[in-house]
DNA sequence: CGAGAGTTTTGGACTCAGTCAAAGTTTACC
DNA sequence: GGTAAACTTTGACTGAGTCCAAAACTCTCG
């Protein structure tokens, strides 16, 4: 019989890698942050609350606190949009944001993994993640802001 | 005699252009972030008092956002900072960032100016602005990052 | 120069997202 | 079982930006 590891094993994993418990609340995040990407810690809350029952505001921040710390999740936070986090971590992608509805698309890295990383000039800065953000209108908000 | 177009010049035709009025404030206000590049808005307030005397708060937000509005200045924002302005608009630039003090660095495009405003596979999105931010930790940090 | 519209002032109030607090309770783990 | 981590409760607080509303000021054009 051999044990399929989960996702969920993956987590506890990972968590006690990092010398944290394993609580029904972290995973609770956990679950919600990878069913629906780009999630924001009150949408987190709301799921959240519907799987375990209840859980306090602070604890959903403290949670994703450390879910990012120890590399389960990523937290971006992209203009006039609330922090948002994605379970999609350790590999180079990049997003596509819109400027009206503000959602939010995964899109791979088009150049490749290194050259990413390096600016033209670093001017002594070290670097250790490039963020790159492609902002335009998704086809739902453009379709709707042509016809207007 | 050759007039010589200074940078107020240039500004004032802009905002004509777009049928703005020319105010002291405005023009103040050009004259901060021209000074300091990646500069607060609150910053922008002190910088404007002292060369104009007084400016309310709402009138610095109104000013900064006709002067974005017209391509004047460029507004950034990032992660955990309170909104940035700049005089660099108009071509493609980057940004060096520091996790620590904060301080942003332009840096000019490393790919080329078409290849870096498109996506691998950019999912119906029609895309106005691709933004890179390099994040690390300036040379200053950095060296005291190591020493501590 | 005068009129009209744009802009600023004043003196706040408000909102939102995230942070902080502190004591008690619960839970995970050794 | 004991201890430390984590959660709950019940708020208060902060900073950045937005909104308000009426009066006053200023810019621009004919």
């Amino acid at each position: 019989m051999v044990h399929v590891r989960t996702d969920t094993d993956r987590w506890v994993d990972m968590l006690r890698e990092h010398g944290h418990h394993i609580t029904a609340q972290r995973l609770a995040v956990m679950q919600a942050v990878s069913h629906k990407p780009h999630i924001t810690a009150d949408e987190v809350a709301e799921a959240s609350r519907a799987e375990i029952g209840s859980i306090s505001k602070q604890s959903v921040y403290d949670a994703l606190h450390v879910l990012v710390q120890v590399g389960l999740l990523r937290r971006i936070q992209p203009e006039g949009s609330p922090a948002l986090f994605e379970d999609r971590v350790g590999d180079n992608h990049h997003h596509l944001i819109c400027r009206d509805c503000g959602c939010v698309v995964d899109v791979d890295c088009a150049v490749g993994d290194t050259p990413c990383l390096t600016a033209r000039n670093d001017q002594g800065f070290v670097i250790d993640e490039a963020e790159v953000a492609y902002w335009g209108r998704c086809p739902e908000c453009h379709t709707h802001h042509i016809t207007r």
